[in-house]
DNA sequence: CCAAAAGTGTTGCTTGTACACCCATGT
DNA sequence: ACATGGGTGTACAAGCAACACTTTTGG
C-alpha cells in the first residue's frame, strides 16, 4: 500500500534525529497529622548519596508518560486510580549528571490512610512535612516547588480533599488541610459558609466527638462526579 | 575521583532503559484584523498530505526543550525573545505513525505586525483564524485546543496584549483582542475601568483618529516588568 | 466553671454588571 | 443631523472579610 510506504519513509526521515532518555518524576503529596507531606526516597548510592529524591522511573517503549507515572506509583504505594496531573517538564541537558535525561513531572495526591504502608517502609521511603524538606538530588527541589504551586492553584479552583482526606471528614479537618496547603489560616465561619455554598458536600448523620467537645458532623463528597460537570470556580486566596 | 566513577556507574545503570524521539510542537497565536489566528504549515507529503500541522522540530542533544522551541520559532518567524510557555506533553505511543515520538507542546504569542512575513510565506505557512481551522495531522487539533485553553487561562490571570498587540494600542483594540480570545463580548465601559484599575497601562498623548470619529487615546504597557513583580490577579470574565 | 470548637448571624467593604448618559466628530 | 465609538457616572447585586455571639461538652 501507498500509506505503508509513506509511513516507512517517515520513519526513515526521523532517523537523523537523536533519541533521549525520558523519565517521570512524581511529587507525591499526602495529608497526615494536620500537615501536608511529601513522599521521598533515600538515595543509597553515589552521586548524591544521603540526599533524598522523588519517586520516578523511565518511560518504556509501549507506555505513555502518564502510564509510566501510574506504573511507578502502583509499584511504590500499591495504589491504583490515584489523582495524577501533569506538571512541568524539566529538560536542561545537564540536569542529571549520569546522562542527558528529560523528565516529565507529575503531581500525585495520595490518601495516606489507605496506601500500602509496608511497601513504602520496605523501600526506606519517608513522608516529609513540606515545611521541613531535606536536601534533594539534582533539580528535585525545584520540581517540588513547582508541584506545590500547581497544587495550590488547583486547590484554589476546585475543592480538593476527596483525594487527600478519609471518606468522612469534619469541616475543621478540611479547613486544616487548606491551611496546610496554603500555609495560612482561614476564618472558620467564613470557610464553612464558602465550602457549603458550593453544594458538593453532603452532611452525614454521624458526629466526630473526639476532636471537639461539642462534636462536629462528618461530611463526605457527594457522589456523581463533580469537578467534571460543574462549572463552578472556587476562589481561595 | 570517586565522584566521576560514581557518575559513570550511573550512566551504566541508565543503559538498560529505552530512548525516545522527543519533539516540540508550538501553537503559535497571533492577532490580526480583529481575529485570533494560528500559524499552520501545509503538509507536502504522505501520510496526511494536504492536512496542516503545527510548527515543530526534534530536540537535539545539547538543548533544552524550551531552547528547541525557540530555535524552531526563530527559524520560522525570524523572531527572538517571544513569549513562550510550556503547555502539555503528548506521549501516547502511537500518536505519530512514523515512530514513537513524545511531543512537548508550547504556546507562543507573536506580534503579527513585526514578524518576518517573507520567511513565513516562503514556507507556505498560513495564519488561520482559530474559529475556522482546517484539518490537522495526528493529534495536533487536540494540542491546539489545549493551547487555546491555556491561553484563555493566562489571559484571565494576567493582562496579555504586550505579546500580541503593537506597542501602542487603543483600549478598544485591547478589548477586541480579549473578545477574540474568549469568543464573547465585554462591556466597553466596564472593560475600560477594570483594565485601567490595574495600573499597568500608561496613557500616551497621541490619539488614534482612524477607528473612531472622536479619537481614542493610545496606551502602552508601563515599562518595568509587571507580571513578575505584581501579585495582582485579574479575573476575566 | 472554663476552654475550645461548632455553628449562626451581622455589618461593611469591595467588585462585578447592567446600564444611562454626555462628548466629539467624520460623513 | 446622526451614527459611532470615547469616556464617565450610577445603581444594584454578589461576594468576601472581620468579628460578635450562642451552643455544647469534656476536663
Amino acid at each position: 500500500m501507498e500509506g505503508e510506504k509513506a509511513i516507512s519513509l517517515l520513519a526513515e526521515l526521523y532517523k537523523q534525529y537523536p533519541k533521549h532518555y525520558v523519565a517521570v518524576d512524581c511529587s507525591i503529596f499526602g495529608y497526615e497529622d494536620g500537615e501536608l507531606k511529601l513522599l521521598l526516597y533515600p538515595r543509597g548510592f553515589e552521586p548524591a548519596q544521603g540526599k533524598w529524591s522523588l519517586m520516578g522511573g523511565f518511560v518504556q517503549e509501549n507506555e505513555s508518560m502518564e502510564e509510566a507515572a501510574r506504573r511507578v506509583l502502583l509499584q511504590t504505594t500499591g495504589l491504583k486510580d490515584i489523582f495524577l496531573e501533569q506538571a512541568t517538564a524539566f529538560s536542561k541537558p545537564d540536569r542529571d549528571p549520569g546522562a542527558r535525561v528529560i523528565s516529565m513531572t507529575f503531581v500525585a495526591l495520595i490518601r495516606i490512610d489507605i496506601h500500602d504502608k509496608d511497601l513504602v517502609r520496605e523501600s526506606g521511603a519517608h513522608w516529609w512535612p513540606v515545611t521541613k524538606l531535606p536536601a534533594l538530588i539534582f533539580d528535585h527541589s525545584e520540581i517540588v516547588t513547582n508541584g506545590l504551586a500547581l497544587l495550590q492553584q488547583k486547590a484554589s479552583i476546585d475543592l480538593i480533599g476527596k483525594e487527600l482526606l478519609p471518606d468522612m471528614f469534619t469541616l475543621m479537618q478540611l479547613r486544616n488541610l487548606y491551611e496546610a496547603i496554603f500555609q495560612k489560616t482561614f476564618d472558620p465561619g467564613n470557610f464553612r459558609k464558602k465550602v457549603l455554598s458550593l453544594d458538593i458536600l453532603e452532611r452525614l448523620s454521624v458526629k466526630n466527638t473526639k476532636e471537639s467537645k461539642k462534636g462536629a458532623f462528618y461530611y463526605k463528597f457527594k457522589s456523581g462526579d463533580y469537578g467534571l460537570r460543574s462549572e463552578r470556580i472556587v476562589k481561595f486566596p
